[in-house]
RNA sequence: GGCCGGGUAGCCAAGUGGGAAGGCAGGGGACUGCAAAUCCCUUACGAGCGGGUUCGAUUCCCGCCCCGGCCUCCA
């Protein structure tokens, strides 16, 4: 069992920035699951959700209605998009404050074993009290310390001490503690549920780089100063996602949100977007992106197309596909190196081309096979466009009889009004030596 | 200023101390009534710049330039 923490979400933080990883932060950890699963593993998967925090709040008080219910509001439009994106969903999606009791523990233990003290109704972590602070994110508390450009907090004993827990202000949602009434500070939810759902000491914690200081260093800090046990093995972190511009961008006319994008040009297109680049890799939003990739990924669906009426392989093995599929494998296996594992698709789907043109319909099968099971690690998925039209099937079947008919009268006039008009409709024609074939425009 | 990551063809993007993957776009050809799809050929003597190590560097080292992130509250 691999236990896995995908990300720490936080509602509040939705689509201001201008350089974001939320959406890159779902895809990669879900790569790393796909890839984890196909290779044998079972994966536990927990998402965090922060849905308390100052924005929230903010946002409860505009639209004069409770903070929870705002934040659980737009938890749910995000798991939706998510889901959109065709991100397996997580086994848990907890959320902070369902985990006030837990946070309340976990700051006691703290107290209890000197990594925390509280300040007149405010909690704070010691940075100074864990020795390797900073380890992950290759800092040193001196050198953080000189750089600090706050004002001094009389209520915390050094300038890098953060917040566990803070004292309730007027109008704001409260719980009641130890301390007094007050609401948990950011990092502290994300370890009290780490621990409750993968325990005190897991495998793996993804997230985006813009996380790994402080949000990730201090996560480390609390839960290993209070399990005294190693918090997370591996860290996966991905590279962000810019966003661009506002204005620019805008002036531009590239300028689009993730759900217009996922309308235009669906899940599979975003995911090819994506996987283009190492995951690891900074990465520019704009929808010339976009673009070639639904180009890239046409040539996947024209093959998937192509092959899809084959009859499914017999034991025959092709050598060529067999050899992608340890490159691809082995790309993986490497740090996830997508872009190297879809360069084996790529070349498989050339390969497929040029035995279906040689008329080697059994070895294209065993290539189609071998590419569906390669892609749908992946997470792509291939809808059957060539049905589906319900009732507009024997419709469309009837018009590419007349067409048929007409092209046999050498009334091209007629047969290209005829392809013309369906494809205005949605309906991509394309002739072939066994005869016109039909399929519906993506997405 | 400090720490970290990156600069590869028109665009995107890998691997590699010794032939520079793959995709998109472009050009030529085959097929086709045409189109689409597909196939074949073609597009970096050069990898930000300058040094160095080496028989040999895009790949290692040093310096410089540029881009980005973080270094602060909030997430």
């Amino acid at each position: 069992m691999t236990r896995v923490e995908s990300a720490c979400t936080s509602v509040g933080r939705r689509c201001r920035r201008r350089r974001t990883s939320a959406t890159r932060a779902e895809i990669v950890p879900d790569l790393l699951r796909r890839w984890l699963g196909y290779r044998g593993h079972e994966v536990f998967c927990v998402r965090n959700i922060t849905d308390i925090d100052d924005k929230i709040i903010a946002r409860g008080r505009d639209e004069n209605r409770p903070a929870v219910v705002v934040a659980e509001e737009y938890a749910r439009v995000y798991e939706r998009q998510i889901e959109r994106l065709g991100v397996l969903p997580p086994q848990v999606a907890p959320r902070a404050t369902g985990h006030i009791i837990e946070m309340i523990a976990l700051i006691e233990r703290l107290v209890e074993v000197g990594a925390a003290y509280e300040s007149g109704g405010d909690v704070f972590f010691a940075v100074r009290s864990f020795d390797s602070y900073g380890q992950l994110s290759g800092r040193n508390v001196d050198e953080l310390r000189s750089g600090a450009r706050v004002e001094p907090d009389e209520r915390k004993r050094d300038l890098l001490d953060f917040a566990l827990w803070k004292r309730a202000k007027a109008g704001e949602p409260s719980w009641t503690s130890p301390w007094g009434r007050g609401r948990p500070g950011w990092h502290i939810e994300c370890s009290a549920m780490a621990g409750k759902y993968l325990g005190t000491a897991f495998d793996i914690h993804a997230g985006g780089l813009d996380l790994i200081f402080p949000h990730h260093e201090n996560e480390i800090a609390q839960s290993e100063a209070a399990s005294g046990r190693r918090f997370a093995r591996f860290w996966l972190h991905n590279g962000l996602l810019m966003m661009g511009d506002a204005k620019m961008s805008k002036s531009l006319g590239n300028v689009i949100s993730l759900d217009q994008a996922l309308d235009r040009y669906g899940s599979n297109v975003l995911r090819m977007f994506f996987l283009s680049a190492h995951y690891r890799s900074p990465m520019d939003f704009d929808e010339n992106r976009l673009a070639e990739a639904a180009a890239a990924f046409d040539r996947w669906s024209a093959f998937e197309r192509a092959t899809r009426g084959l009859p499914p392989p017999d034991p025959l093995t092709s050598t060529v596909a067999e050899d992608i599929r340890q490159r691809f494998h082995q790309a993986m296996d490497d740090d996830l190196g997508t872009p190297a594992a879809q360069a084996a698709l790529f070349d498989l789907v050339s390969a497929g081309n040029r035995m279906l043109e040689a008329g080697a319909r059994a070895e294209a099968a065993v290539a189609r096979t071998v590419f569906c099971e390669l892609a749908g690690v992946l997470g792509y998925s291939f809808a059957d466009r060539t049905s589906g039209a319900g009732l507009y099937e024997p419709l469309i079947a009837e018009l590419l009889a007349l067409r048929t008919q007409a092209r046999q009268r050498r009334d091209f006039a007629t047969a290209d009004a005829i392809r013309a008009r369906l494809t205005q409709l949605g309906v991509v024609l394309q002739d072939s030596p066994e005869g016109p074939r039909w399929y519906l425009a993506s997405p």
